[in-house]
RNA sequence: GGAGGGGUUCCCGAGCGGUCAAAGGGAUCAGACUGUAAAUCUGACGGCUCUGCCUUCGAAGGUUCGAAUCCUUCCCCCUCCA
């Protein structure tokens, strides 16, 4: 690791006072280890060495996922060096975690491709010019066994166990393999390797963390500065976003399907979002929440949200068309461009309305058609139908809508 | 190895021979209200050729006019003792 690529002069933050830095790098943080050192690191003048590892399991990215991107995309804002860490290394052993102990290790292919996905999704959020991306298996694989022991050496089983997790699952007389105990002390040697001023991570990675203080202090370097980031609250605003939950906008999500899903958030969390997403100077947001004391619609800052999420993931002028978009479908109740066209084949002269939603897809079986019928949600044309008798003939045409957002222009067949 | 407790519709969870497509809560969907906010209120929430019919309560058999509820076997979870 002789390239560091660190640059000789400091060009952006220079501009910005150290309490500036500051305060936006604390932003969102729930750990920041500690406040004095990251003033003393920053009052060195030189750019900073920010630290980050992720699994190579490679996720398909959400918001969530981002809140770590964000911090460190401010970092680079801010002029300092950020690594995007990936543990190949680790991947290749298997489970790191012990939730799941049927996690098969990733063979080397594997995790290349791995990183290859991450790299494009991580670059909405990241300058891929000013960031280093960085493999652990660089310096393990390079390890001795000898070494491996001697870093095995530097910490006992007591402090281990001091790991909430550990000691969760050493009480419940779950089992704990030894390995599991080098992940702590791999990941923080990362930080010995890498010369780390700072790691982020988040709340679940504290003690991993600080494991990389204890053993730079042990290689003579300064400890890094540790912080730590929340998981983000998903749509329902209560749960941690996650897939499973099914309340998470993906950075892959269309741009009007994004667009909504921000918009729907409550006005709380829209706050909260715009703290760990956006990438707005504090002062900015400070000023939104002002006006909206002051009476402002709330709905006109979560839309400021909204589109500067779309146009990170897919540029302004999809986030044009989609501030556009919304407006004309919710607040002028238009008729969405985009409108599937879809044929419904009729084997009798007419076929029934519930029928016609059912083969159209816009609902899933004959009895929640009746049921959204009778419910009012059902438009034809633009008209309510309430008529669950309602047939239509072969040779026509309509434009049938089912509660808001389910729309196909139909034709009988 | 011994003793006991369980597996119910997307999730949690009641039901313990008929009035059960099965309480209640959550999630979800729709309507009202709105800023597609959130909250709230109302309704729906297995399927179908829908005032009726069909399929569902771990699996398979059985008892009964009738079973999610009783019996038998099997599968799977959990607790305590050894």
């Amino acid at each position: 690791m002789e390239t560091l690529n660190t640059p000789s002069t400091i060009s952006a933050h220079a501009s910005t006072s150290i309490d500036a830095q500051v305060e936006l790098i604390a932003r969102g943080s729930v750990d920041l280890i500690s406040h004095g050192e990251l003033v003393e690191r920053l009052g060195r003048g030189r750019p900073l060495r920010v630290k980050t590892g992720f699994d190579p399991t490679a996720p398909d990215l959400h918001l969530g996922h981002t809140v770590l991107l964000t911090k460190m995309r401010q970092f680079q804002d801010l002029g300092h060096q950020v690594i995007f860490l990936i543990g190949d290394f680790t991947g290749m052993i298997g489970d790191p975690t012990g939730k799941s102990a049927t996690r098969p290790p990733l063979t080397a292919e594997q995790v290349a491709a791995n990183a290859e996905t991450y790299r494009s999704q991580v670059f909405k959020v990241l300058d891929a010019q000013r960031t280093e991306v960085a493999f652990n298996s660089t310096w393990f694989d390079a390890m001795k066994a000898a070494d491996m022991i001697r870093l095995a050496g530097t910490h006992t089983v007591a402090r281990m166990l001091e790991r909430d997790d550990f000691s969760k699952r050493y009480r419940g007389e779950q089992p704990i393999a030894i390995h599991e105990f080098l992940y702590p002390l791999v990941q923080g040697y990362d930080s010995v390797a890498l010369r780390a001023d700072v790691e982020l991570g988040g709340t679940d990675q504290k003690f991993n963390l600080l494991m990389g203080r204890e053993l730079q202090r042990h290689h003579g370097q300064p400890a890094q500065i540790v912080i730590t980031m929340p998981l983000l609250e998903g749509l329902d605003g209560v749960n941690k976003m996650s897939k499973s939950l099914g309340n998470f906008i993906a950075i892959t999500d269309a741009p009007d399907e994004m667009f909504g899903k921000l918009m729907s958030v409550s006005d709380g969390l829209m706050w909260r979002y715009l703290d760990l997403l956006s990438l707005q100077p504090s002062s900015t947001i400070a000023q939104w929440k002002r006006e909206v004391d002051d009476g402002r619609n709330p709905r006109d800052v979560k839309v400021e949200l909204a589109r500067e999420m779309v146009e990170r993931f897919h540029g302004g002028s999809a986030a044009l068309r989609a501030v556009e978009a919304f407006d004309a479908r919710f607040r002028r109740d238009e008729v969405p461009e985009d409108v599937p066209q879809v044929d419904v084949a009729a084997t009798e002269a007419a076929i029934g309305i519930a029928q016609v939603l059912k083969q159209s897809g816009l609902v899933a079986s004959t009895s929640e058609a009746l049921r959204l019928i009778d419910q009012g949600a059902v438009k034809v044309n633009g008209d309510r139908l309430i008529d669950r008798t309602r047939t239509m003939t072969r040779g026509d045409k309509a434009l049938v809508q089912v509660g808001k957002r389910r729309f196909a222009r139909v034709l009988i067949v």
